[in-house]
DNA sequence: GCTGTAATATGAGCCGCCCTCACATCGGCG
DNA sequence: CGCCGATGTGAGGGCGGCTCATATTACAGC
């Protein structure tokens, strides 16, 4: 079986859930390339148009096929999206971790520029920007956009520097979440299209992001200056 | 082989529009049906079950009554959502406005204060919480949720603490939108279904909530003491 | 009242989508 | 070569969004 299932509420689970496992390396290429193809569709049309007939037939397999292995035309969209968001987390985590060691503030620094260089580069990515941005707020989807917060904000709780300043373990959880939460949201705000009337641009939004950041975990760290 | 199909380019105009404005009392009243209908609707179903039919079917109207006036089925739900959100916003601009000779770290208390409650309130009756927490994120509703935004953020820009402090409109701008995205980003998680594997409170969100924006607005308001 | 015309109302039905399921095909094994 | 479980296949059932030809109503002018 594949890793352990989020026990979460019932959509996600219907979601995540495969049909039927793929233990063949035939198999296994089946998924890949519906997958594939439906991340190739996502990238020339809305999502709406990306039906599960469209899929199949990018991927060159039946429709009768994708429903061996996803229980529901979401559920490949799903597989899509949760990648994206497992190797942008990696990543984030990654930066996180390699800044164990430096001065709290650089770090927030540091963590910023590499969640934010990295969303640029998915905005590059149509497919990827159009599913992270869009899709990735839709209700369906929600369990997995939560996941990926929880992930990243565990790496946070974990930096030495909040593990020092706030012994709670509890208390950390909820630090290290309003932080991720915050950030997200600021983030989620650059992939708006730029007609504001009043626009922003990303370098501008990068560095009230590491200013924020900074502002709140400092309130935490330098509890008594 | 694509005439009759529909063009989804611009959705939050498609959503917006009506397709024909009600000029007669009937016709206005059988609007207001529709998405009273919609709404009742949504507090004992999920989303995607208020289909159109449904809709009409509950407001005692025929369908096709329902799409002389609404280009869609999303549009009933679009107008159902920037009613609440309408609502919401203004209390919101209300408390900041309430607020303009209180000390600022007050009034951001107050204001967190008014936004959980409400908040809160809307958690209790089913039907927005649905709209506001799950369809709002959806990709369609985007722009209503960034004007929504928007209208809060303009309101945060006026308060005298900002104006005095940050004189470039724009930069005023940058930061009263990153606030509000920041305390947004917050407040969406505390809708997330409360089975995380850390789990934390409605008063836990709201006191976090107060700390991040007193020490982000703080960095910029007490710039020079 | 009466009549002609524009505005509005109606719902059967078309189209396209999601998903199922009965059948076809494959591949390993005795 | 014949058997059987695993896997592949795509026509079609059911349903939801939306249209459009027709019916009904409103009302101005007489």
């Amino acid at each position: 079986m594949s890793e352990s299932v989020k026990q979460g509420v019932a959509p996600d689970a219907a979601l995540l859930a495969r049909r039927r496992v793929p233990v063949q390396e035939r198999g296994r290429q089946r998924v890949d390339r519906l997958v594939d193809a439906a991340e190739r569709l996502l990238a020339r049309m809305p999502v709406h148009r990306v039906t599960a007939t469209a899929i199949a037939a990018e991927a060159g397999v039946p429709i009768g096929s994708l429903y061996q292995y996803f229980p529901n035309r979401l559920a490949v969209l799903a597989e899509l999206l949760q990648r994206g968001t497992r190797e942008a987390d990696a990543k984030t985590v990654e930066a996180i971790e390699a800044c164990h060691d430096l001065p709290w503030t650089d770090a927030v620094d540091r963590v910023v520029d590499a969640v934010m260089q990295n969303f640029a580069r998915l905005h590059a990515r149509p497919a990827d920007a159009m599913l992270q941005a869009s899709a990735a707020r839709s209700p369906e989807f929600h369990g997995l956009a939560a996941a990926s917060s929880a992930r990243v904000a565990r790496a946070l709780a974990a930096h030495p520097a909040l593990v020092a300043a706030i012994a709670d373990p509890a208390r950390r959880w909820l630090v290290a979440r309003t932080a991720v939460e915050a950030g997200t949201g600021v983030q989620g705000w650059a992939l708006e299209p730029r007609a504001d009337d009043h626009p922003a641009d990303l370098s501008e939004i990068t560095g009230e992001m590491k200013t924020l950041l900074k502002a709140y975990l400092g309130r935490h760290l330098e509890e008594s200056p």
